[in-house]
DNA sequence: TTAGAATATGAGGAAAACCTCGCCTTTTGT
DNA sequence: ACAAAAGGCGAGGTTTTCCTCATATTCTAA
């Protein structure tokens, strides 16, 4: 009489490997189409074409449209939280971090500047998502007040407030400029946005 | 014979006041819904339950969804351009226009920040709408740069592309913490940007 | 080799959003 | 007062997108 819920199969893990470079390149498709089309035009029939698969197999690996988006953003802040941690990981004096933060953080977001504005922008934003950006950036502003205080050239009042704008600055710098100016040059960006912070920090 | 094309009215300017009235309901529903809903989820039958009205009427004054998005974007354009032009107008020493004009871009944004979101962000940019804006950002960026050689006080090497900057880190910070931290207070994230680019200035 | 598990397929059901069109109501000008 | 123009209405046609499910193919392991 209850016939339960099957509702849709449990999305299992992939088993075999076939099946796992499937799961590879839905992702792969989705990151592309959504790069192209958008979030809202990139559909699933698309990302199935594309990844010359049918919607069916699609919706084995995925519940629905935003569970892929999901896991693209996740990928991406952890990649992104890796490299930022690597890069601040040990004391080093001001003029070797900050460029290499910069410009680690610039490369990121130049990469493929048409996916981070999908992923950033025109996402729908999941409150769990929105937490874990929080945390990550949290992370980072802590590690660079790490920083400034170990820093004996430097005399900052507040290190973690100081630390939270120095992310912000180049954090949004980056993305409006990947953004709205793709022809800027990166390089030329990093260079200015470490001028802006050093000022900031003098 | 040819019915030819009736297509749809061609949405006149409205002739009475009453309806007058309806187009800025129309809008007024419009950037309510959509600081809500999002753009995705802003439906035009929502747009037109907000205003009281019926979607024939909405149809009756815009030709489908995205031209009341365009106006909304235009109608902040036009009122953010003249904001800026007149707190730019004359020449005043950089502690005068600095403050006075982060706290004016900052408190444009803080109005409505859903809206704004939705407007900046989740929107479809026809590349109209994205000349305008780097138009309006180009004007102002032109109006900082003269008032950076204006001032004796200053020694910027290069003011158009300074100030092309300048305008990029107010915008921008601005925009990350109306979107991403609503909690901050507005006059404090006002000092803090005047605190970057002063430093910057320097 | 072969049974059974895992994976893949794609036509089409269901839901949602956009927008139209014929008709009704209000306003205007004479 | 009345005809004509302007404005308003809203059920429903059309299109689009998401997602399912019955069936087919491929793989694994005994």
């Amino acid at each position: 009489m209850p016939p339960s819920r099957p509702t849709h199969k449990p999305r299992k893990m992939p088993q075999q490997r076939r099946s796992r470079r499937t799961r590879e390149r839905i992702l792969d498709a989705a990151a592309q189409v959504f790069a192209d089309c958008g979030y809202a035009s990139g559909t699933t029939d698309r990302i199935a074409a594309e990844a010359r698969l049918s919607v069916g197999s699609l919706y084995q690996y995925f519940p629905n449209k935003d569970a892929i988006l999901f896991v693209l953003v996740q990928r991406h802040m952890d990649h992104a939280a890796q490299v930022v941690r690597q890069v601040l990981a040990e004391p080093r004096p001001l003029e070797e971090w900050l460029p290499a933060l910069t410009r680690a953080v610039v490369r990121l977001h130049a990469e493929n500047p048409g996916l981070h504005q999908v992923l950033f922008e025109q996402a729908p934003r999941p409150p769990e998502l929105v937490l874990g950006f929080h945390e990550a950036e949290a992370e980072a502003a802590a590690a660079v007040a790490a920083l400034l205080r170990a820093d004996p050239a430097l005399k900052v009042a507040e290190p973690a407030r100081t630390a939270r704008y120095v992310v912000a600055i180049i954090e949004s710098l980056t993305h409006r400029f990947i953004s709205h100016s793709p022809e800027l040059d990166p390089e030329e960006l990093a260079g200015e946005i470490c001028s802006i912070v050093t000022g900031y920090l003098r």
